[in-house]
DNA sequence: CGACCACTTGAACTATCTCAAGGACCGTGG
DNA sequence: CCACGGTCCTTGAGATAGTTCAAGTGGTCG
């Protein structure tokens, strides 16, 4: 650390594109992975995009950034049932067209930002820099460590220990005004049908929950969609894990 | 393909070592991915054990191919409801103590052979080798669907549906003695408990669902554990996807 | 202002759970 | 060989969490 540290981050700060400078994904993304000089092969051969909310992610033959926003990802029966199977919030890295078997769609909840990245040329890079590898693999395995926690949440919790558990990662995901430690705000990024589908429920018992969690005083709502943890400590109790 | 890949398959053949030779994972597993001196250095290193049904497996510091037998993975909440979010099957590996935010545990359900290498070696090994690495990635994200998969069985199926799934599942990754394509027949490696923490159902519903399956002409069951499957298209039906 | 959309709330309904009893298989010890 | 107890599984009947259907509220936007 100290002198020698800063110093090489100095010097590589100077060789970074000026559109990554300014980038979430240079600190939480994958970005900081690289040395300047891919930052830069990577940058010319990257496509910035903004996705309005409700609309399908283009899901060519891309890595993407999401540079802010949240996006969903959606598993359908072929009677219209979905299932939301994840969330992608603002630092993270998108790679939709990892072989599924089963299809999945990534829909913009809220305006997205990307910024992508042909596949093959991130795929070149994660051959000869171990770092970036490492990276991609530590956040696959943070989204199957996810996904197995919501199996159990959808599997083995009640609607009310769901809701909890819901607005508990809602509120550590998205960037909140949280100032004071223990009196979260931020604004639901989905609609009570959204918050249904992932949850494994039906609009109206979301709805209920909520009512029965803002009237025990845990939460307030306001406007539907902006919600306070009036008590971080109380609505944890409630999520039954 | 033809005489000079073979040639290539003969020479490599001869160096391998020799409790390598018949071990299903150098086919289906990730020892596949290596070189024979890669396969000796990791030979050398490896130790093999076996684990009783019921039994935890050891999650040490290291990945683990499985010779034989069935792996659940199970995330438990604090009263004592259980999920189970995966199952490992013959040539899988295992890599539990990938850093997990909740617990999850492993345990055999049958016999299972093991052959463990220490973790930072094959990390190593794989920074060296991107056919190894990309086999990583690719197992790992194979997981991550199946997963996500799951969740919507768990979230948007009813019980029927998701006992259907389930016996397809199993279907497709045991061994079975199958060979009419259409009468696949196998052994349960699960108690009605296990199902049931599987689906997200009681036993006695699972028990339930098997019989009217039974009664539908849909599948036969011998001795509780041992199933046929009359017909899979009928099976697919109901699963509901 | 009126229509629409997202949400809430109530009341009846149902899939699944809970509780309870009974049956099949298995190893053990007589 | 049978009786015994134990474990796993099945089946039934009643209870319930969550759904479905239906009506109503409140905010937003033309």
């Amino acid at each position: 650390m100290g002198v020698a540290m800063a110093g090489r981050l100095d010097a590589r700060l100077a060789d970074i594109p000026a559109t990554c400078k300014s980038c979430q994904a240079l600190h939480g993304g994958l970005c900081g992975a690289l040395k300047a000089s891919q930052l830069k092969k990577l940058a010319n051969a990257s496509t910035k995009c903004e996705v309005t909310p409700g609309a399908e992610l283009p899901d060519g033959e891309t890595y993407s950034n999401i540079l802010s926003g949240v996006v969903k990802l959606t598993r359908d029966l072929s009677d219209g049932r979905q299932q939301i199977v994840g969330f992608h919030f603002a630092p993270d890295f998108l790679a939709t067209p990892f072989a599924t078997r089963w299809p999945i769609r990534a829909t913009a909840l809220t305006r997205v930002a990307l910024c992508s990245f042909p596949k093959a040329l991130v795929e070149r890079m994660m051959d000869d820099t171990p770092g970036l590898r490492r990276e991609v693999l530590k956040r696959v395995l943070k989204e199957l460590d996810e996904a197995r926690n919501w199996m159990a949440a959808l599997g083995r919790k009640t609607a009310a220990e769901k809701t909890a558990s819901f607005l508990l990662m809602v509120a550590t995901n998205i960037d909140s005004d949280s100032h004071p430690a223990d009196a979260v705000s931020f604004d639901l990024p989905l609609t009570r049908a959204d918050i249904a589908d992932f949850l494994g429920l039906t609009i109206e018992t979301v709805s209920r929950e909520l009512s029965r969690l803002r009237a025990d005083g845990v939460i307030q709502i306001a406007k539907k969609r902006h919600v306070s943890l009036e008590c971080v400590a109380k609505l944890e109790e409630r999520c039954g894990d």
